[in-house]
DNA sequence: CGCCTTATGTGTGGTAACGCACAGAGAGCG
DNA sequence: CGCTCTCTGTGCGTTACCACACATAAGGCG
């Protein structure tokens, strides 16, 4: 995607009409979003709402021991900083960009004037906030019962749907392993069986997903359960341009 | 406690200004909740909102194998049903109950009704589904990284705090592992070994809490953090009459 | 180009939790 | 009171994952 950056690349800013959106145009602040930066930590004040357009973020939690699990990520379909309108500012946990890109953010003022509105912003994130209690969910449920091979499968699909157009990641074993919570070596082995099937390759710091449908398989329910319920929260979401489809 | 059933009991329902009590009062129902009902199933659609006194309910996940795992739990802190003012008015995921004793129940079209009033009851469960968040986040984490034995007392603690007044658990230790997601001999062999270091007691579907600060010195921080963030986020809260403490 | 940092491959041993199987013990019920 | 169902104790072998320890290789940078 060469094309040039617009706050239409997050579905959450595409689906406001056009009245909505103009109010906050203008407060929207193109930020560069690096690898590794850190967009809150526990306890700290959250100052604004990050609407991601080609970055992924990433919500964990690290542990009084260092260990850490990521509970969630965030896309161009979803915003980060709910603690902002569901209350208290601030959560136990830290929000981390997993893959560089671009975010449009908005201040906390101004993101909660325009939710306590009550109109379709309301809706559409509170929408977006049952869509992410339901993969936060899922999450629990697939670190306690799945293998790791099979989260794997997931958090790369996850991923891949999360970039506009590409199908390599930018991305270590070490990495990926801090974000499901186990060793480097547990998603060195696993990634070698998954390339040694074909459906994916990697050299030193990229990950090409080769075949999609062979991931699919190898994921666990995990991955369909959290898609099909964010195209059912956000199937009547009407965009204001042509944005080909919410979820693939 | 064998005083009369009270909405008062429920401190959401506890903390609404009296114009907002009066509201829905008439309303409200008063409905036994037998150990094991089940309150709503993937998919099925959500008639009420259920505002629990003494019993306890438990969100958890089902899987394809079978295998299932809690969430969250759900006691006088709190209302069973936040996907139907979040949207959608469903979830893949289950309510249980998994104490029996009393709730109030409120039909979902009054609910959203007051919901969207955008006054105090909004407010509050936008709060509380907060806490919610930071629960099933911290379960994920748990899940992931501490042992059967730190789990079982955090669940235990975690029950506890939501039983009026009591220190005994009606509950086997099948019923326990179907809740954290493991086998029934791990939590057989857990639960011998808290007994045997005189924390709790327990026979045939009993267990007795003893000594909470063992528990506490065994659990995971994962106890403290929910219960820190709950508090936080319901510390202005003020009550209609006096209820002691929102949490202890 | 060569160096050095950082990523990945591999091995060894340890352990928590699993699956299964069965024995014994409570507790409700006729 | 005795029966029977269900709950709990215990003992296997198995497995997935861990912790640690290196070897090797890739790629950026001077």
């Amino acid at each position: 995607m060469s094309s040039p950056h617009s706050p239409n690349q997050n579905y959450l800013l595409a689906a406001l009409p056009p009245a909505e959106f103009e109010r906050l145009a203008a407060h929207l602040e193109l930020v560069p979003m690096p690898l590794g930066e850190i967009l809150y930590e526990p306890g700290g004040q959250l100052q604004h709402a990050y609407f991601p357009t080609t970055a992924i973020v990433s919500l964990h939690y690290v542990m009084e021991s260092g260990a850490s699990a990521e509970t969630a990520g965030v896309g161009n379909e979803g915003v980060v900083g709910i603690s902002l309108f569901m209350g208290g500012g601030t959560t136990p946990s830290s929000a981390v960009v997993q893959t560089a890109g671009h975010a449009y953010r908005l201040e906390s003022g101004l993101l909660m004037q325009e939710f306590n509105r009550a109109g379709l912003m309301q809706r559409l994130l509170l929408r977006y906030t049952q869509a992410l209690i339901t993969q936060m969910t899922q999450t629990a449920a697939c670190n306690r019962h799945h293998s790791i091979e099979q989260q794997l499968c997931r958090w790369l699909l996850l991923t891949l749907d999360r970039l506009p157009s590409s199908d390599e990641l930018i991305m270590t074993h070490e990495l990926v392993a801090s974000m499901l919570g186990v060793r480097r070596e547990g998603i060195s082995e696993a990634a070698g069986k998954l390339q040694h099937a074909g459906f994916i390759r990697y050299r030193r710091g990229h990950i090409t997903v080769l075949e999609r449908s062979g991931l699919e398989t190898r994921a666990c329910e995990c991955y369909a359960v959290v898609k099909k319920e964010l195209s059912r929260l956000l199937s009547d979401v009407r965009y204001r341009q042509d944005i080909t489809t919410v979820v693939r």
